[in-house]
RNA sequence: AGCCCGUUGGUGAAGUGGCUCAACACACUGCGUUCUCAGCGCAGCAUUCACGGGUUCGAACCCCGUACGGGUUACCA
């Protein structure tokens, strides 16, 4: 039986980056193992759905290299696959289930529970539902529903013993029956609670591998008692820890970007992400932290997932970024910084604009960054300094320098980044000036500040009319 | 409150009883790269693995307890 992961996220438009990590994790599995890699969607909240978002979740993969084989875009033969599509097959087997008797029909209102509720509250017990609609005769039961009742289907919890769940990185948990709650597998409205759907849509979709967050870890005891009941043959299970904010929380959009849109949008290449990401809670047997998809295929090992919790720096992200955005041919650069700089440039040329980008390529943690580098090329105004300013009338030998730098490169008939760096030795020589009073006098007076690219690119990318502007 | 899980430097982590007075990477700090920022190179950065007991000739690694953190206990997923 060949290995089928599933990526099975709420269609809210938001692809938080923990989600992203499961999903990449899902498709490790799959694909190191040769298997399928199956999206499906759980809109059994109905409240929380959202439009396009089936749409957004195929671009996001897509955009990490990661391949759905089966999914509501492109179905396989175990559709449909989104669950409000599947209504009747989660009815057919909660009344199945009813009729085995490990489920039974409840009709307990919510105001019902609520009382109930509040009553636990006040003895300060925690609150289980007490299985009292598992008594009521058959006769009763017709009656409700022919009075149109609304009711539930509650799963019957045995209540003695204990459940053992066989997990791939938190080994064998335990868990006594006896504080399981007979959980509601249909609700009034007819959909199946995310719990239910789970199990008969893994099953039925032959999912062998269950990968998702360990805050189910603890419901899983449920899961089984839910397959055993129907007799199926329950997944491999691989709860994987959680991704928490600089904070010690779990992640959310309040503690940093936690959205991958959010990083793509700064200029974040999702190859880098995915790389920072399945570093987050697992680690290669190998030393070796830069990955392709295709490395990563080959050395994932989920038995090499970690228990404990990692917290989400942006830092290292920004290092693997930076990595990723040098490795990027030139002209893969360029398509990719482009968007991000939002000067105007109507009046440049293509070269130029083209050489401006390039000088950045190395220095860059993020693709938003250049746009703020590059000001000093589009400034219009030399602002300098009360500081600088001091600087230029520190030295007697400043105008002098100035003076050498502003003849020589009136003489200049070619203005090439070769050329100007000619200037500046034939300047050195000249004046006898070196270091910083004779980089620095030329660099405030052109772009008014002391930062700035290698001083040849500057001048070349200012211009020679502007540089002698700006000298004189 | 019950139950479940976790705890190696600021961060990701390696480590599964002796080769570890704890690898590697990020961050940070310092030095160099005949100007700056960035980049790059080099160096420094846990006598210690939450704490306390125990097992052992020997423990970060095994056992017990405590503390702390997180999760869960929904007609949310």
């Amino acid at each position: 039986m060949s290995t089928r992961t599933r990526f099975a996220p709420s269609p809210t438009g938001f692809m938080h980056i923990g989600n992203l990590r499961t999903a990449i994790f899902e498709y490790l599995v799959a694909k190191h193992n040769g298997g399928e890699f199956i999206l499906r969607i759980e809109d059994t909240d109905q409240n929380r759905k959202v439009e396009g978002a089936i749409d957004f979740i195929y671009n996001t993969l897509k955009l990490c290299h990661m391949d759905i084989d089966e999914g509501p875009n492109n179905a396989g033969k175990y559709g449909p696959y989104i669950q409000s599509e599947r209504l009747d097959i989660y009815k057919k087997y909660a009344e199945w289930l009813v009729e085995e008797g490990h489920a039974y029909y409840c009709f307990c209102t919510k105001e019902t529970l609520e009382e109930m509720r509040k009553l636990c509250d006040a003895r300060k017990v925690p609150f289980m539902y007490d299985g009292r609609c598992s008594n009521l005769s058959k006769e009763e039961i017709e009656e409700k529903i022919k009075n149109g009742e609304k009711y539930v289907i509650r799963q019957k919890m045995p209540k003695y013993g204990y459940s053992i769940v066989h997990d791939v990185v938190y080994g064998d948990v335990k868990v006594e029956n006896k504080i399981l709650e007979d959980q509601i597998l249909l609700k009034s409205d007819g959909y199946p609670t995310y719990n239910f759907a789970n199990v008969v849509d893994d099953h039925l979709m032959g999912i062998t591998h269950v990968i998702r967050g360990n805050e189910y870890l603890a419901q899983t005891p449920k899961y089984n008692l839910l397959y055993e009941a129907f007799g199926w043959e329950a997944p491999t299970y691989i709860h994987v820890p959680m991704v928490l904010g600089s904070d010690g929380n779990k992640l959310s959009k309040r503690n940093g970007d936690a959205s991958f849109m959010d990083l793509y949008n700064e200029g974040y290449l999702p190859s880098a992400i995915v790389n920072y990401l399945v570093l987050l809670g697992w680690s290669p047997k190998e030393n070796q932290e830069l990955f392709t998809m295709d490395e990563l295929i080959q050395a994932f090992d989920e038995k090499r997932i970690s228990k404990s919790p990692a917290t989400y720096d942006i830092k290292k992200l920004q290092w693997f970024n930076q990595k990723y955005i040098k490795n990027l041919k030139d002209d893969e650069y360029l398509e990719f910084i482009r968007p991000f700089l939002t000067h105007d440039v109507s009046d440049k040329s293509e070269e130029w604009i083209n050489k401006l980008l390039l000088i950045y390529k190395d220095h860059l943690s993020y693709g938003k960054e250049i746009d703020e580098l590059v000001n000093i090329f589009f400034n219009d105004e030399i602002n300098i300094s009360k500081e600088n300013e001091e600087f230029l009338n520190s030295d007697e030998i400043i105008p002098t320098v100035i003076n050498a730098y502003r003849e020589e490169i009136s003489n200049l008939d070619d203005w090439t980044i070769e050329n100007l760096a000619e200037v500046i030795n034939k300047v050195k020589e000249k004046t006898g000036a070196k270091g910083k009073l004779l980089y620095m006098p030329i660099r405030i007076k052109i772009s008014g500040v002391e930062h700035g690219p290698e001083l040849p690119d500057e001048l070349y990318l200012i211009g020679k009319e502007k540089v002698t502007q700006r000298l004189s």
